[in-house]
DNA sequence: TTTTCTGCAAATGCTTTGCATGGGA
DNA sequence: TCCCATGCAAAGCATTTGCAGAAAA
């Protein structure tokens, strides 16, 4: 989805929700908007700081809270705390991630829609959402780590 | 696998890399090589209570995270902290948790070979490792909540 | 005897919260 | 004008680390 239709979309609801329209959380949510980058929080406060030098972390955190509360977000949460976000497409599908530069892409693939159905009726599990990460080596770390060589 | 020649193979481990053993790294493993209740630290931390009252907290740590390293253990690392540790099978597999009770299980599925293998056709990425991950609510929270209503 | 391990307590670092001020509606 | 939102600073909290004594080899 188009970014900037989508940020449209995310502002609605905010509105819809009572949510009242300051600067900061428009820079917020047009981070959230694009999915490339999968930000990080502090991704997201060093891009906002370019607009806002005054925003602190605390803003961040509550705007992305509310706005994964609404379920416009897609967290992706990490043992070690560096969590990323997807506002583009903020429902389960499979990621890629780099353990090397720590780029998370989407692949296009298919779903997991046999799979979930399998085990549904095999265990009797209600299956209601999941998440399938895939780790390893970028492209493009390949080619980097081959120049050291 | 069994879980008393899991323990020994895991012991053996740790005396060929040089780790003395002490009785509550024994205790540590134990816990570990079971595979069905998927502890959290907090649990082993309480089971290993239940024969050393004076066990640290840092012991816990100190001695997953060393177990880890070896590769011995396969930690399902959560945002919120609640990470939970399997050493009956320290390999990656698809798992089911229940989001009511916290309850990990292992499904019984074919592995993602076919899919491993057509990402890393299609976009070059060195695949390493993944994790799939289920959630939603197992049979027995599904019965608990019907004699609710 | 030497070296590692443990338990305690303090430090760390990210995230959350309280509060007074500022800014939307 | 009325609240909600922000920024700052302090509080929280799980995890990690430093250190001295205890235990393994």
């Amino acid at each position: 989805m188009d970014v900037n239709a989508r940020t449209d979309q995310m502002m609605a609801r905010l509105r819809e929700e009572g949510y009242k329209i300051t600067p900061q959380r428009i820079a917020i949510v047009k981070v959230l908007a694009e999915s490339k980058g999968h930000p990080s929080v502090e991704r997201i406060y060093e891009t906002v700081q370019g607009v806002f030098p005054t925003v602190s972390m605390a803003t961040i955190y509550r705007n992305v809270m509310i706005i994964k509360a609404l379920g416009e977000v897609l967290e992706l949460g990490f043992a070690d705390g560096s969590n990323r976000y997807d506002g583009n497409k903020p429902y389960p599908h499979p990621h890629m991630i780099c353990i090397n530069c720590k780029r998370v892409t989407d692949p296009e693939v298919g779903s997991l829609e046999d799979m979930t159905q399998t085990l549904s009726a095999e265990t009797g599990f209600q299956i209601i959402s999941h998440r399938l990460d895939f780790f390893g080596i970028c492209r493009s770390c390949q080619r980097k780590k081959a120049n050291f060589q």
